[in-house]
RNA sequence: CGGGGUGUGGCUCAGCUUGGUAGAGCGCAUGGUUCGGGACCAUGAGGCCGGAGGUUCAAAUCCUCUCACUCCGACCA
């Protein structure tokens, strides 16, 4: 026992020190491995069943809102990055390049795609010609490099993997509406099938993408206290449309401009579940996303039957539940450990003993809770307990969240409230760069967010926490990754 | 990009101060006993110490350079 208890410690527990629990957590469960490239990551099977999870789910909402995938080119040539001043200013620091073909030197560099506005709009450029081919709704599932200088798993990598939603409409009214709707199924997704609860708004200025008119975010809380942003809607307006001249003949036979959106969710989103659901033992993953719902170990395999049947038992719930069975030689103690780690939501037990009253075991990961359930109804006692822990994953992120969220009226506040509680501090503020410049100097915490009317408060007498001028609007501030 | 830390079998690390040609635990392989919270016994395979250069009769150990990872900061749709 004394032995075993150093095997459980090796992964740094979550409060000792967050960042080394983290990279402990995504080596030790397999999630990824580093790779001889610096700054890009390995997914491995296990993280990438992860990924393609989250993926089907957007990837769903977006076709049954009327968006098609497509797949644009990996290099997009220096001109077409130019097109849009502010855009390429806001990429180029990032920007890898491809010079040479062979031993040949290209006649123009070609940067590896960043993010794809630039050479999608050249394209929707010779394919628009009337208000009757919009709206025009693709969406693409690729990966883009950006170098970063700092650089972590999932959080930020060199190169993720990503969908990059880019539609064009005939009206702004529409392009806003889009805007929103993406970033509401960005919202739903990640709240009813991460379980993470998310603050969404706008971003500042300061803060937008680089080329756009507004940008909108939805920003979730880690377990450290600091914000992830985990995906973000953008209302391009025309800015991309006149760069690239894409112009229509519209309902009066005039020619015009369109308005156009992009919008994008990553890898990162694994990040976030790790940091906001994961605990001591390692993952904790919620059961609508997690590549494995239910694993089966038979205790005492060697005896008779027992094998048997929870190879039925397999078979049985592999209808309805994404299931494995660990038959391998390891003790049982060392599997419940194991499967732990890996964050499997229910550890269903069926041993001897179990058989014989025709029951078996069901261990929950988030709670430890065991409780035993006859075979009869196996399955739908699963299915309930999947849902519960689901929905129990989500109330505590929330409530944790929560605990986290304070709320300051000056900047000796703002201060206090972030070091005794890091995580988000409501706040007002006027609007002006100068301040939000000042706050983050001063705290290090910047704007995630500025919450839409429904989801505003006046927090104090509503003046600015930074200058006390009258403030119009309250922001979440944070510490960010 | 600035500052700190670390690179030794698959993993975690010891050895380095006081140079003498590499160790432990775990893991792995084989056989056996086990099996309801990280089991045990026996046997065995596996590294020339991140890389390059230098000092020396001799370098994991000393010196120089370099690379990678990691943490903090700056930067970062």
């Amino acid at each position: 026992m004394g032995k075993n208890k150093n095997k459980v410690e090796a992964i740094t527990p979550r409060d000792e020190d967050f960042a080394r629990w983290f990279t402990d957590v995504i080596s030790k469960t397999e999630l990824v491995d580093y790779s001889p490239v610096k700054g890009f990551m390995v997914i491995r099977s296990y993280g990438y069943a992860i990924w393609e999870n989250i993926q089907k789910l957007y990837d769903e909402r977006f076709k049954a809102t009327g968006h098609k995938n497509v797949y644009f080119p990996l290099l997009i040539p220096e001109s077409l990055l130019k097109k849009e001043a502010e855009h390429v200013e806001g990429f180029a620091p990032e920007v890898a390049w491809v010079t040479k073909g062979g031993d040949k030197e290209l006649t123009e560099p070609l940067c590896i795609r960043p993010t794809s506005e630039t050479i999608i709009c050249s394209m929707y450029a010779k394919w628009l010609h009337t208000y009757r081919q919009l709206p025009f709704k693709y969406n693409q599932w690729c990966s883009v490099v950006r170098w970063e200088k700092t650089t972590r798993p999932f959080l930020r990598t060199s190169e993720f993997l990503w969908q990059e939603g880019h539609t064009l409409h005939e009206t702004a009214e529409e392009a806003q509406e889009e805007t929103m709707q993406m970033l509401n199924i960005y919202r739903e997704v990640a709240e009813n099938d991460l379980a993470m609860p998310m603050v969404v708004g706008q971003k500042s200025e300061k803060e937008k993408f680089a080329g756009g008119s507004a940008t909108y975010t939805m920003e979730a809380l880690m377990h450290d206290g600091q914000a992830l942003q985990c995906g973000t809607s953008h209302n391009l307006g025309q800015h991309f449309t006149k760069a690239f001249d894409i112009t229509y003949l519209n309902r009066d036979n005039q020619q015009a401009y369109p308005y156009h959106t992009s919008w994008g969710v990553s890898t990162r989103l694994i990040g976030g579940i790790i940091m906001v659901h994961g605990d001591d033992n390692g993952l904790v993953l919620p059961p609508h996303i997690a590549p494995i719902q239910v694993v089966i170990l038979p205790i005492a395999q060697h005896k008779e039957g027992v094998l048997d049947r929870a190879y039925a038992l397999k078979d049985q719930l592999s209808n309805a539940f994404k299931v494995e069975l660990d038959d391998s030689d390891n003790s049982p103690g060392w599997k419940f450990n194991q499967w732990e780690m890996k964050g499997v939501p229910i550890r269903l037990e069926i041993g001897p003993r179990d058989i014989e009253h025709n029951q078996c075991i069901l261990a929950r990961r988030d709670t430890g809770e065991k409780i035993s359930v006859s075979l009869d109804d196996v399955e739908a006692s699963i299915a309930d307990l999947l849902e519960e822990i689901q929905k129990n994953l989500y109330r505590q992120a929330l409530a944790m969240r929560e605990a986290k969220t304070s709320k300051a009226v000056n900047m000796d506040e703002f201060k206090h409230r972030l070091k005794e509680n890091p995580g988000f501090v409501k706040a007002m503020w006027c609007g002006d760069r100068h301040c939000e410049d000042e706050i983050k100097d001063e705290t290090g915490a910047s704007i995630r967010c500025i919450p839409f009317d429904d989801e505003q408060e006046v927090i104090g007498d509503g003046v600015c926490v930074c200058c006390g001028k009258p403030a119009k609007k309250m922001a979440y501030f944070a510490r960010a990754y």
